[in-house]
DNA sequence: TCATTAAATTGTT
DNA sequence: AACAATTTAATGA
């Protein structure tokens, strides 16, 4: 598993000393499921690679309710942004599942940042898409259906940009897409199931097998079933 | 390998 | 939100 650190997008096109450095100072290691990889508050000092698995990043209110914001599976960096700005993490950083999580230290990701141009265009580009996904799922929330959002959340899970899908296979329950798409979970439930009958995605216990990202997309923008209000202008 | 139990997840009201 | 039903995982014979 170690292997898969430098097979990372933003290793490839690094020099043989970085790629030295950093495979010398990121430490792999393996968390069960429910495992806080980042507190909430304290220093930003690693950024943090999925090399197998998925995590959450979420915050909890003070009454003990939570969002979750983003979720990231196999192949996703994350956290880059507290590092850039020496902060305290305002989110936690949360495994859903058993992952292996690559941790870079604060420096290597500095002296990267210093050094590599690659490695800038390659956080401008995550950067860049982050700020798409946010966009996508603001807009599906605002103009369309609870459906579409769940759509548009779970296709963002296979953002080509932010991860390396390697399956169509999202080991998740229900009631953490509902977090993620800040439903309730009943709502959620509901989604999943008309997209499962649209033929989109198929439900089994604790899995969701996902049959075609493009139209899970689409289904987000306008191609909602309902188009009474839509051809309305 | 199979039966029993606990835990997690889903389905329904 | 609460409850019931279902599936999986773990345990032990």
């Amino acid at each position: 598993m170690q292997d898969r650190l430098l097979e990372s997008p933003w290793a490839l096109h690094l020099d043989p000393a970085q790629r030295a450095r950093v495979e010398q100072e990121t430490q792999v290691l393996k968390y069960p499921a429910g495992s806080v990889i980042c507190p909430e508050g304290v220093p930003a000092q690693h950024w943090v690679g999925v090399l197998d698995g998925m995590v959450k990043v979420d915050t909890v209110s003070a009454d003990g309710r939570g969002t979750t914001f983003i979720g990231v599976t196999t192949g996703g960096w994350l956290g880059e942004g507290s590092l850039l700005k020496r902060e305290l993490r305002p989110y936690e950083v949360v495994t859903l599942r058993e992952s292996w999580i690559a941790l870079m230290p604060l420096a290597t990701f500095e002296w990267l940042f210093q050094t590599s141009l690659p490695f800038n265009h390659f956080l401008v580009r995550q950067l860049n898409a982050r700020l798409g996904q946010f966009v996508a799922v603001v807009e599906s929330c605002r103009i369309q259906s609870p459906t579409a959002q769940v759509a548009v959340c779970v296709a963002e899970l296979f953002n080509p940009t932010l991860c390396s899908a390697t399956s169509d296979v999202l080991r998740i329950s229900q009631e953490e897409i509902a977090r993620l798409c800040g439903l309730s979970r009943q709502i959620a439930h509901r989604a999943l199931h008309e997209l499962e009958q649209a033929g989109l995605v198929k439900m089994k216990y604790g899995t969701i097998h996902v049959l075609d990202v493009d139209r899970l997309h689409a289904f987000g923008r306008g191609m909602a079933p309902v188009e009474g209000v839509a051809g309305r202008s």
